[in-house]
RNA sequence: UGGGGGAUAGCCAAGCGGUAAGGCAACGGACUUUGACUCCGUUAUGCGAAGGUUCGAUCCCUUCUCCCCCAGCCA
């Protein structure tokens, strides 16, 4: 299903003109992640694009780590980066490092230099930003800018070698300050920082600024279409003059693609790294971030995140995708293929008094009614069984289908009970139900000397399992107006994002191990967590909930 | 405000001058040992607005409105 896909869009069509038209010989693209945090969703439609459009065209990808920045960078992201796209389903051709390339992009700055195109400025960061200009009036030239090319070759040699502080000069573009996108009014190509880096230590001081760095790094590898999000649109033209005046011999085109927003979401790696950072969450694979550890440890798989971001397909408007998409996709992949298995998260006993005491029969239960070829299982039935707290009401409301004083439902996989009566504690609240069964009624019997409304399910009372349960809620949820990136973040957080519940499971999940995956009739899907899941202490995440059409839970 | 992009149903999105695909959501209904799944049906005389060109406009032209991005020595 997911295979039989025939995908076109703006980009697809500018490949497939480039390749009928002799333009490029062999399609290229690049994943380029920074290496400064994890990969989240946003980047998982990122990833699809330029790997299968490659693959689409029998080209190649390659992972490219844009580590430019050694302040904001560290090895551990770069582990999890190549963990995250193998786990989605994606090989790269070749992996690299932009700082793979930082003496020939040195050698580059050095040729545009030579040509007069970029000069050596000692203005502070302060000075450069109040000489920029504005919106609507144009920048000023620097007073460093008609430098001779001579003292820019010396200046910048002695930059690299460590002559000068951090932020004590710049090499710049000399573009035009004047230009109505600011991207050109000379940007800065290298700054000065004097430190460690994860790739190349203490070799360099300087470091490259994205806007050179990446077109040389695509033109380098050989990339044909370097896709990338909208933002950088701006950045085209500084793109290709790069690439241009640096004489590059391979010659790199941008196309820009909108990127994703989730609705209810954060996508921003900053505020992600800060929910990290303040313990506000239980680290960057936490079941509740939208990092694709996270969707990995909560229980989504790559199948239901490719397809999801498969079905948003490619374009340029801006705009936020329901959450409930996703939802659809991860519900569409795990149904047919886990197996079903109750679990009550909110246990409320029941004794069925008419069944005999210490009689324990073995009911039949189809591992996945979606599929025969999965089997049937034996689970224990016994005179005293949990149900779920909402699966009963003393006083119902209208079509309510459960269990209520005088009404009769079927335990699933077992038999039709009948609630008779209901025991309370001292403040009046239900403890426990008893009911009676219908011996006639086993499930597998073929019985239909009447129809039950309602089918309910329960674990056996003696051999079920304690176990933890985790439901999740957005993290963040609130009012447009509350969810403003300006409020802080620690006022947006939904304080219900996480919600932990002691139950059971059935003793057919007895051997469970971390990562299983399981439908809980009439709950939802789970998994069981990677992290806390141990034989002695059963937890389990929520992926998602069934769909109910019923209004209230 | 200068520049760059965008506007098709509640959300995403096809459409490329010939009379508005599809998915999600929602709502009905069938089926059901999951109020699930599956299946059927309903939901834009309308494409941000107003003009214009044309036999014919979501598509071309003009003007307007609203939204997003750019003033890091981040990427």
């Amino acid at each position: 299903m997911e295979e039989a896909f025939n995908a076109s869009d703006f980009i697809r069509e500018i490949v497939r003109d480039d390749v009928k038209g002799g333009r490029v010989r062999q399609v290229v693209t690049r994943f380029p992640p920074e290496p400064n945090g994890y990969l989240h969703i946003g980047h998982a439609k990122s990833i699809f694009i330029n790997f299968e459009i490659a693959r689409e065209f029998g080209g190649k990808t390659n992972l490219r780590f844009d580590d430019t920045n050694p302040l904001k960078e560290d090895a551990e992201y770069v582990k999890a980066i190549q963990e995250d796209v193998q786990w989605l389903g994606y090989q790269w051709d070749g992996m690299f490092f932009a700082s793979d390339y930082f003496e020939e992009m040195y050698q580059r700055a050095v040729l545009l230099i030579q040509k007069g195109l970029a000069y050596v400025d000692d203005q502070s960061a302060d000075e450069i930003r109040e000489t920029r200009g504005t919106l609507t009036e144009p920048g000023l030239n620097s007073p460093f800018r008609s430098r001779p090319v001579e003292e820019n070759l010396v200046l910048f040699e002695q930059m690299r070698h460590g002559q000068f502080a951090d932020g004590a000069k710049v090499l710049r573009a000399k573009m035009d300050m004047a230009s109505p996108n600011l991207n050109l009014r000379d940007p800065v190509l290298y700054r000065i920082s004097h430190a460690l880096h994860h790739n190349t230590g203490d070799t360099w001081c300087i470091y490259p600024m994205y806007a050179f760095a990446h077109p040389l790094e695509d033109a380098i590898e050989g990339v044909s279409h370097s896709l990338c999000t909208l933002e950088f649109k701006d950045q085209r033209p500084l793109y290709d003059w790069v690439v241009r005046e640096c004489e590059m011999p391979h010659v790199p085109r941008q196309y820009e693609f909108g990127r994703l927003n989730l609705t209810d979401t954060i996508m921003s790696k900053r505020s992600l790294k800060q929910l990290v950072d303040e313990g506000l969450v239980d680290g960057w694979d936490d079941p509740r971030m939208p990092t694709i550890s996270g969707l990995r440890r909560r229980g989504f798989t790559p199948e239901a995140i490719r397809s999801f971001v498969r079905e948003l397909g490619v374009t340029v408007a801006g705009g936020e995708v329901d959450y409930k998409l996703l939802e659809h996709h991860i519900r569409q992949d795990l149904s047919p293929k886990v197996p079903r298995a109750m679990a009550v998260l909110r246990p409320l006993k029941v004794i069925i008094t008419n069944y005999p005491e210490g009689r324990v029969e073995m009911m039949d239960a189809e591992v996945n009614p979606e599929d025969e070829s999965m089997g049937t299982k034996q689970i224990p039935f016994s005179r005293e069984i949990y149900i779920e707290q909402e699966d009963f009401m003393e006083v119902p409301p209208p079509k309510y289908f459960r269990l209520f004083p005088g009404n009769e439902v079927r335990l699933r996989n077992a038999y039709f009970i009948r609630c008779e009566d209901v025991v309370k504690d001292e403040f009046g609240r239900v403890v426990e139900i008893h009911c009676t069964y219908d011996p006639e009624t086993k499930s597998g019997s073929g019985f239909s000397g009447r129809k039950v409304k309602g089918t309910i399910h329960w674990v056996d009372g003696h051999t079920a399992i304690p176990a933890e349960f985790r439901l999740y809620e957005a993290l963040l949820k609130g009012t447009e107006e509350e969810l403003s990136p300006s409020v802080d973040l620690k006022s947006r957080l939904n304080p219900k994002s996480l919600e932990v519940l002691h139950g059971f499971v059935g003793k057919d999940l007895e051997k469970v191990a971390a990562y299983d995956k399981f439908q809980f009739v009439r709950q939802g899907y789970f998994q069981a967590d990677p992290k806390d899941f141990r034989s002695d202490r059963k937890v389990f995440n929520q992926i998602v909930s069934l769909k109910s059409s019923y209004p209230m839970k």
